[in-house]
DNA sequence: AGCTGAGGGTTTGATAATCCAACTCACTGA
DNA sequence: TCAGTGAGTTGGATTATCAAACCCTCAGCT
């Protein structure tokens, strides 16, 4: 994928695992799937896909390749900690989901440890106050990249 | 997009807003960049896709189009409650991007109405903790789908 | 009336990505 | 020896993306 226009860390971070299947991937290795194949039939993308996406996602410090077996050589997938940290973008993903298209029966559910179904709530760290669209401000770093739109003229 | 074989809430929102550009244009309407033209540029997406886009956003219910002029017709959109609901997936993309792609210096900072440059947790609703991977178990609903595969054979 | 420009698209043709099936290579276990 | 498994590669057909040009409606000059 491009680098978009507008600098941008959600476009960056969807330049890396914006494709296709890339999250896809990422969810089943968070699920425990490791192995290429089941990989393969578990998100349905074609195996050659799947071979680059996973190269990019090793590339990229996401997942990292581990042998299971000399002879044959094999590997398996795993989440490195930059691809751990993926795992909210999964949740909320996940709960998105769950709430507008799978209202009366969710296909996976998530437990929390407190032993409740996970209802996840992004909050800011510093106060603990719901970080929703009522509570934030933007303010856009890039000289002439306000809300407004882009310098026409620069000269 | 097309359905994936695990039956999963991820899988179904990306089905919607996983296109090249799709996020985008949600993060442009959240800034207030609503009309057509300003979404282009700002995005970088080629107009043609940019209207199928739109057109998918729409009738999903993430998008709605507002008349802002008759004679001409001129629409612009904005965010639907399903579309607002989106804002969590854009605020830990984004967080995920400044911590490991942007991490000396941010795009777009988000200010949280406490006043401190917001940091982005994802916490349990019911008890409040955090809600990682070390917090987190799955339970996969789907006969035949838990993180082994699916059925080999259901005859 | 005619000219220019803005806004919001559609059309066209070239380029690139995706899909799927078949194939390879290196083994293992019966 | 023979079938099977795991992890890819390869080739060809299909589909999506891209960039640029085009179209239509109207507003505001002149």
């Amino acid at each position: 994928m491009k680098a978009s226009p507008r600098p941008c860390s959600i476009a960056d971070t969807l330049a890396l695992v914006g494709e296709k299947y890339s999250l896809l991937v990422l969810r089943e290795v968070s699920l425990g799937v490791r192995r290429f194949d089941r990989i393969a039939r578990n998100t349905g993308a074609p195996r050659d896909i799947l071979t680059a996406r996973l190269k990019r996602l090793v590339e990229a410090g996401i997942l990292e390749k581990v042998a299971y077996s000399e002879r044959p050589k094999r590997y398996e997938y795993r989440a490195t900690p930059a691809g751990e940290e993926l795992g909210p973008v999964l949740v909320t993903l996940m709960a998105w989901g769950d709430r507008h298209l799978n209202a009366e029966a969710r296909p996976v559910v998530l437990e929390h440890s407190c032993g409740e179904v996970l209802d996840p709530r992004v909050i800011c760290a510093s106060c603990g106050g719901e970080a929703d669209r009522d509570h934030l401000k933007h303010h856009v770093r890039s000289p002439g990249w306000t809300t407004s739109g882009p310098v026409e003229d620069e000269r």
